[in-house]
DNA sequence: CAGTGGTCTAGACCACACC
DNA sequence: GTGTGGTCTAGACCACTGT
């Protein structure tokens, strides 16, 4: 019924993690179809070798990212996908990229500024100190989509506008060791101004997605801080919620 | 350091959530300030009369909760608390009533009605089949702010509009034993149509916020299909996002 | 070095669903 | 009953951090 696994004991991958990633693959490659019921955690953690524990966490994390139901006293089963993947702790660069589209970013702005009271809160640094101020106009398939200002604590930031182009700020970020942990979001809309509607190439006074987030990495430092705006009727933001 | 906890091992309610809730209500009372370096799962447990998997599995939930994080060879650190609760599987009326407002809601049609081929499909009914639409005008402090249309299967109403009037649709669900497990959602904006306008009491062409919701019980059926247009003056999202 | 959290194991008892 | 997942325990080893 499965394909066989072959673990790895000395690897830095934790057991469970090689579990839970193989069976992942497992259902998402369709080998096993939707409503299929599992063989019992008991039996699949002999038969790769690993404890009930173990095992049991390999599930836990499928539980997590909506790919199985369990239930006691029934098994384990595949249900069909439903969840959405976007609006994670990923950029609209990500984004755009993963769903096939060819996204192109322009520079507008890439200086250091100093932070007013309101800029100073968000990013919890001093008043007046530093920061480096990013506005980005971000396009997919040749027409402007989004208008992004980013500010970041200026130590962060050692790239020019030229890499910002082709590799989106979340991935640079990434590359110099920046673990982003956690943000907070608050989605709105209101009309586009003169200038946004020539920016984005939509008709006056049309409707914008708005979006302000605020990044933490693991220690709960602020990474950067976003006021993005979207133009509506070329892009929607997809969540999907679990209960707890 | 820690206010003492009397651990009811006959209660139903398992020993790691009974520790978890106990910190989570330590935490979130102040009575540990952020910043603050926990005693270690190994001594904590022992205080508390838990195995370490236990207290482990306990203090997991607290991360998941982002109240804190934990570093290997450090310790475990309370932080401040960044996460904003909304948009999780509650809806806008429980939103409002926990957020001190005064939530009303005037039922404008309750009504069966046959499914055509495309709300068939998000219902995931036959097409034909008949399902009860719902049109609801949600007001807060006495102005209207949101216009929400829901769809769901016949089976699952009995209630009149009287008692929608007053208690919200998933409040009513859950009190007849439906367990919604799952979302998905789209929110995007658009202008506001004409009779929108009037509906909502905004200017002409002015943004609207709009959401599409669909929901799922744990066998992964649906429960309910929504589509939801909200004042963006008066209204936004506001979501947290963990790394996974 | 000592202390922390991260991983893994072996075994036990329980609640629940189905036969 | 039998088999499932849910909970809990006791103990072990490891990787990492600070001194």
């Amino acid at each position: 019924m499965l394909p066989p696994l072959v673990l790895d004991r000395n690897s830095p991958v934790p057991l469970h993690f090689q579990v839970s990633q193989h069976l992942e693959q497992v259902i998402t490659s369709g080998q096993i179809p939707p409503g299929t019921l599992f063989t019992s955690e008991i039996e699949l953690g002999e038969r790769l070798g690993v404890s009930r524990p173990t095992m049991r966490r390999a599930m836990q994390q499928l539980v997590d990212k909506g790919l199985v139901v369990r239930r006691r006293g029934i098994g384990t089963r595949v249900v069909r996908p439903k969840v959405k993947r976007p609006m994670e702790l990923t950029s609209l660069f990500d984004d755009l990229k993963s769903g096939g589209q060819s996204p192109t970013t322009q520079v507008l702005a890439l200086e250091e500024i100093d932070s007013d009271e309101a800029l100073a809160a968000k990013l919890e640094v001093k008043p007046g100190e530093p920061v480096v101020r990013v506005v980005r106009l971000r396009s997919a398939a040749g027409r402007p989509i989004a208008k992004m200002t980013n500010y970041l604590p200026t130590g962060l930031v050692d790239f020019d506008a030229e890499t910002l182009e082709e590799q989106g700020l979340y991935a640079l970020l990434r590359a110099r060791g920046v673990q982003m942990h956690m943000a907070t979001q608050v989605v709105g809309a209101r009309q586009a101004t003169a200038s946004e509607s020539r920016l984005l190439d939509e008709p006056r006074g049309s409707a914008l997605l708005t979006m302000e987030r605020t990044t933490y990495d693991d220690h709960g430092t602020v990474v950067e801080y976003g006021s993005h705006v979207y133009a509506a009727s070329r892009y929607t933001f997809e969540t999907s919620l679990m209960r707890s």
